[in-house]
DNA sequence: CTGAAAGCGCTAACAG
DNA sequence: CTGTTAGCGCTTTCAG
């Protein structure tokens, strides 16, 4: 058992040649003839040898590495973009370098170590600061923004349409005879959670109907199972209530239901959003919003890979459409 | 805006100090005098200069980057993992390189990519050929399998009591009453889940209950689902299911309770595992076995920093108690 | 097509 | 304490 880690020049001397001629053998542009091509994959073979990724990068300027930055919601959302990215990486051979940010917090900490190790990308689904994109940009490694906004150029933007899924809730809502709602809110500091907010209100002055009761969520399950609670007496005058992501609904279904033995669609229609597992679950059955999450993140991938061979596009925002999924717990 | 990256050169041309210098300043055993010190960071922070941590892996023999190895489960499962292992981490300023493995296939592909990387070690949760084992083995990278088992020395182990948890499931069933059982396995080729069948099986025969009846639902929602509604006509004669993990028994009751009107636990026991989110709604209050899975991760974690301090280290094996989480759906 | 040699940016002896 | 020098393992001119 030698097991010492072997380089190029142990392939090269094995195979009588120089460890440039490794090195071309390994490289997709290298030329090599067949005789020696043959020779030095025989013996890398016998040593297990296999390039140093890290003296290519550096040697190479670009580390195949793309950084990502997620958020650590309420455990709920991540494990679809996990798949959708490293998935659509790993065919382009690119690895993903994980951060995870904590919800309120900016995700600023993160760009610096993945500045630090070279990545070539970042894909961020979290709140950044303008001076860490900033620091990308001066840098010159692409960032791509998930369902959050900035003003910077040289960024691109993948967002499902939040604002006009959440509007056309409340004209739904409204054809179907719906008229006093309450709004779950998500954090104040949640660009999503704003638009989603903001689309419903003007969805509801469009249809004509009152300004909705509002109340703050914080995206939990509790917040929506306390809110309910909350509003337990003024529930009678309340025909739907619309939460900004399906946890919060649930949490306020649990309540409705389970608690105040109210029944749904019955005495209150619910609607969320996300399309969470749980939305699907037969004791709940909720109309929710499902933002195309898998191809945002490939898109946002793909314009990040995109934006590495050549810098100095344009920079782009992609819009995706928002499909409603219409369950038992609201219909229109 | 010149934007290019600068190096440990350019600071110190800078400061009008050798290269060197500024690499001790930036490192934690280097000395330098207060002036220098001084007079090097402010250098540095007008460009912006932060250490390449490619260039220090190559140079230092350590990443500083640990690959992380998970299955992509029915969704559920790794968002834990992910923030146990990533928060212990970025403490001793560790990064994470993340690989997805597919649910059946082995994760030999991303040792590989891992390996590339020279990653200071691994921690895996998925399933992995001997052959794979054996290449960090040799090129001296530690690996810490968690929930999984393998014959090699030189691999630390992270589990939990799956075998015996599941044996007192049976046990306390049969404590309430419970005789006749349904065990809903899943996949064949997991360690975990065949550990939990065994176990229960066990536990079964110890309190005198009769053998379960057994079928395999795949860890799937749809799989619980259409077990228990192909059970329907014998569903009388069971007085309980136990299910290898919570979606499952999640997908069983939404079948027994919305499809054949079936009342839990009053009709049927139903018991998971996991203790997934959803085993805590209203609708569910699944009983579950909590495996202390942030505990497991971050204990992985730590074996693995420890190693890579002292290879040589004899190899651990832990294993960590689940919980028993007694809910309405079952309860002795 | 092939080998020699100069970096990539940093760390770590080794002398002063 | 500080500067000089030699690598880490690879890619990439540049000559042959």
């Amino acid at each position: 058992m030698t097991s010492r880690r072997h380089t190029s020049y142990d392939v090269a001397k094995l195979a009588g040649v120089s460890q440039s001629a490794v090195s071309r053998v390994f490289s997709p542009s290298g030329s090599a003839s067949p005789e020696m091509r043959d020779k030095i994959l025989r013996a890398a073979k016998k040593l297990n040898y296999k390039p140093n990724a890290i003296a290519q990068s550096l040697s190479y300027g670009r580390t195949r590495i793309i950084g990502m930055i997620i958020t650590h919601f309420s455990n709920q959302i991540y494990p679809v973009p996990l798949n959708a990215v490293t998935g659509n990486l790993m065919e382009s051979g690119e690895s993903v370098l994980l951060q995870i940010a904590e919800p309120g917090a900016l995700g600023d900490d993160a760009v610096q170590r993945l500045l630090r190790y070279r990545v070539d990308a970042i894909v961020c689904t979290s709140d950044l600061s303008k001076q860490a994109i900033a620091h990308c940009i001066a840098e010159k490694v692409p960032i791509v923004l998930v369902n959050r906004k900035s003003s910077s150029p040289h960024v691109d933007h993948v967002v499902s349409d939040n604002f006009e899924s959440s509007q056309r809730v409340a004209l739904g809502l409204a054809s179907s005879g719906v008229v006093k709602t309450l709004f779950l809110k998500g954090p104040e500091s949640n660009w999503v959670a704003q638009l989603r907010y903001k689309g419903y209100q003007k969805g509801c002055r469009e249809a004509g109907m009152p300004r909705p009761l509002t109340a703050d969520g914080q995206f939990t399950y509790e917040g929506g199972y306390e809110t309910a609670m909350k509003y337990s007496d003024r529930i009678g005058e309340i025909d739907a209530i619309v939460s900004a992501n399906d946890t919060m609904a649930i949490g306020a279904i649990d309540a409705l239901v389970y608690e105040m033995g109210l029944s749904i669609p019955g005495d209150v229609r619910i609607v969320g959003h996300n399309d969470s597992p749980e939305a699907r679950l037969k004791p709940y059955q909720l109309t929710t919003i499902r933002q195309p999450m898998d191809a945002m993140l490939k898109k946002a991938t793909e314009l990040a890979l995109q934006r590495i061979e050549n810098p100095d596009l344009p920079s782009t925002d992609i819009i995706m459409a928002s499909e409603l999924v219409l369950r038992k717990s609201a219909v229109w």
